[in-house]
DNA sequence: GCCGTTTTCGGCCCGACTGTTTTCAGTCG
């Protein structure tokens, strides 16, 4: 395992760094990547961010806790490296990071630690964050549960809930004890997200059953699933309709087979548990407040808070009924919004056009659409042709014609396909004798298709390991041969992140790489990818014109929509690949489109989005 | 802890729901 060698290697400074995996298992750890202390913007990120929860666990002042968690949230989205700003000591000229949180970061700079966060590491047990999971759980109850009862780990509070302890103290009683060991139990069954292929799915299957229904005059999916974010924590479905048509959508909602338990339920929001453990809201309000609604309830949070920022600074106030005049003493009248039909009609009243609901992630779209008309996202209509495909050849489960033909059915004009190179030898990766025989199918097949005037083209691709040094996976008289190239690592993953910088840099910069095969390999919810930091990669691959792919295969979705900004400053061209295995595989092509749109690819950085002429001229002006 | 051209002190986004309370604190999104 990586983290043993890392451990070993770099112990003396590491320690405190180290730590942090440990006490947030699920966020990223930061990791130093030489001795003179470079720190990642997302490593800086993490650390802060682990301050605010452990002041808030502390007991700290809640304000103190969220400028930790603005400033976290600031500098991961900092297109540029912080590191560039220590030795002049410029770090108090991002907004929200003042003389105390940027002594913080030059102490990181300096002495790899922060002095704040080894004190409160000291003093709050990293057992309390887990019971920031709990549902129900806050910092406040956490901390108040934690010293009146002297307890820090779950299994302690298990047994002071059962033993009545916990319904005892004041605030609390037998109710708050039994939904926190309910908690616990879901907690052990299920995972706190899903994938969003996943929460999709559970989102059609209500959306299907309340959409007819008496009453329902809007329906919308909202929350992270409208954002296209990868991996979902609660479905939000959100209604319109009048308050006397509710009651019985509540319970429609409510007594669905899928149902296994309601959380919770109000005039306005109910909230169940679905027989896959996860967590759906339904909020019905009037269909006049509906596009409001719509837009607070799809978040993101931090977008949010920008957006009602926006409206006190220009004398409004938002919030999800609508848009309010706020009179000399900021008090308004609730009951008469600003007249609005639509999402769009209320960012135009704040100066501002309709912003895309998966760019809401406060990543410079507030300052963007203020400027800007429209982004010109790609659309999944766009996509002309299937590159990053596997046949029988190596691990597919279908022929090359199959595969074609499914191509053809979906409408798609080409398939790159890409059977994996003779390393990956677990996957039956071509040696070169058989790469030779995969060509001639190919050309047979393509001359089937032209004899029959289908006008599809298949083109002969591999995907080449990475070897360990950077190197591609044959030698450069077959690599010729082919098309076009998808390098991708599918070993030693966890290699230093400076050695994997130094291989993915060889790979995107060797003149055969056309496209770089799902940079990190990260499988969402179940392995990290590589600890590497690809701004860099990302800036050689654009020089060099070398395409980084999005893999669409919803447990990757890899490259991370968190790069579209450094991607779009630095120009960098993507191929949404679905990477199918089999025929239904090439179907994923809808998440990778969602990624993609996320990271804010238009249609001119989207390989497939190109003709079979025209990419065709693209793959033979890259050799 | 951060911020500011009404501010260097006093705010910091806001409403629904829950469980505990006889009026509210905590959580959640």
């Amino acid at each position: 395992m990586y983290f043993e060698g890392f451990i070993n290697e770099f112990r003396p400074v590491q320690d405190s760094i180290y730590e942090s995996l440990l006490y947030l298992p699920s966020r990223c750890v930061p990791e130093k990547l030489q001795s003179d202390m470079n720190y990642t913007n997302k490593d800086i990120a993490a650390l802060l961010e682990e301050i605010g929860i452990l002041l808030r666990l502390d007991g700290a002042n809640d304000f103190k806790a969220i400028a930790f968690d603005r400033a976290a949230r600031t500098i991961e989205s900092l297109d540029e490296p912080v590191s560039t700003l220590i030795d002049d000591r410029q770090v108090t000229n991002i907004k929200g990071i003042g003389k105390s949180i940027a002594d913080d970061i030059y102490a990181l700079f300096e002495t790899g630690e922060i002095p704040a966060l080894i004190s409160l590491r000291k003093k709050v047990s990293e057992d309390l964050v887990r019971w920031l999971d709990i549902s129900g759980m806050g910092p406040k109850k956490v901390y108040k549960i934690h010293k009146e009862l002297g307890i820090t780990t779950l299994e302690e509070l298990k047994a002071k809930c059962e033993d009545g302890s916990v319904a005892s103290l004041a605030g609390m009683g037998a109710k708050s004890a039994e939904k926190i060991l309910k908690s616990i139990a879901w907690m052990e069954q299920y995972a706190e997200r899903c994938r969003l292929d996943e929460a999709q799915s559970i989102a059609d299957r209500m959306l299907a059953l309340l959409e007819h229904k008496p009453g329902v005059k809007e329906i919308s999916v909202a929350g992270s699933i409208r954002r296209n974010l990868e991996t979902i924590g609660d479905i939000d479905i959100l209604v319109g309709a009048d308050a006397s048509d509710a009651p019985a959508l509540f319970e429609t909602f409510t007594s669905d087979p899928g149902v296994v338990e309601i959380l919770g339920q109000g005039e306005t929001k109910s909230s169940v548990r679905t027989t896959e453990g996860r967590q759906v809201d339904l909020r019905i309000v009037k269909p006049s407040q509906f596009p409001a609604a719509l837009m607070y309830f799809t978040g993101s949070k931090e977008h949010n808070v920008a957006l009602r920022q926006r409206a006190r600074d220009q004398g409004m106030a938002l919030n999800e009924y609508g848009l309010f005049k706020l009179d000399e003493k900021g008090s308004t009248d609730f009951e008469k919004p600003i007249d609005y039909t639509s999402e769009a009609d209320i960012y135009k009243k704040l100066g501002m056009s309709w912003v895309p609901p998966e760019l809401r992630e406060d990543r410079g779209e507030v300052d963007f659409f203020t400027k800007n008309e429209k982004a010109d996202l790609v659309e999944l209509s766009d996509i002309q042709g299937v590159l990053h495909a596997h046949s029988t050849w190596s691990d597919g489960k279908y022929s090359i014609q199959e595969m074609a033909d499914a191509c053809l059915d979906r409408g798609y004009s080409y398939l790159g396909l890409t059977d994996h190179s003779r390393t990956a030898a677990y996957a039956g990766g071509l040696d070169v004798g058989r790469v030779q025989q995969q060509w001639k199918e190919i050309d047979a097949i393509n001359e089937k298709f032209a004899k029959n005037g289908v006008n599809f083209r298949v083109f002969k691709g591999i995907e080449s390991d990475i070897l360990a040094d950077g190197s591609l996976d044959y030698s450069d008289d077959i690599l010729k041969g082919f098309d076009f190239i998808i390098a991708s690592v599918h070993f030693s993953l966890d290699m230093p992140a400076e050695k994997m910088h130094e291989r993915l840099m060889r790979a995107v910069e060797n003149p055969y790489t056309t496209i770089l095969g799902h940079p990190t390999g990260r499988l969402l919810l179940k392995r990290d990818g590589s600890k590497v930091d690809l701004n860099p990669i990302i800036e050689a691959a654009a020089k060099a014109g070398t395409a980084i792919e999005i893999n669409a295969n919803p447990w990757r979705l890899d490259l991370d929509w968190r790069y579209g900004n450094k991607a779009k400053d630095a120009g960098l061209l993507t191929a949404v690949c679905p990477d199918a295995h089999s025929t239904e595989g090439i179907d994923d092509m809808q998440f990778g489109v969602k990624i993609a749109r996320k990271a804010k690819f238009d249609k001119a950085r989207v390989l497939n989005t190109k003709s079979v002429d025209e990419i065709e001229a693209h793959f033979r002006a890259e050799k």
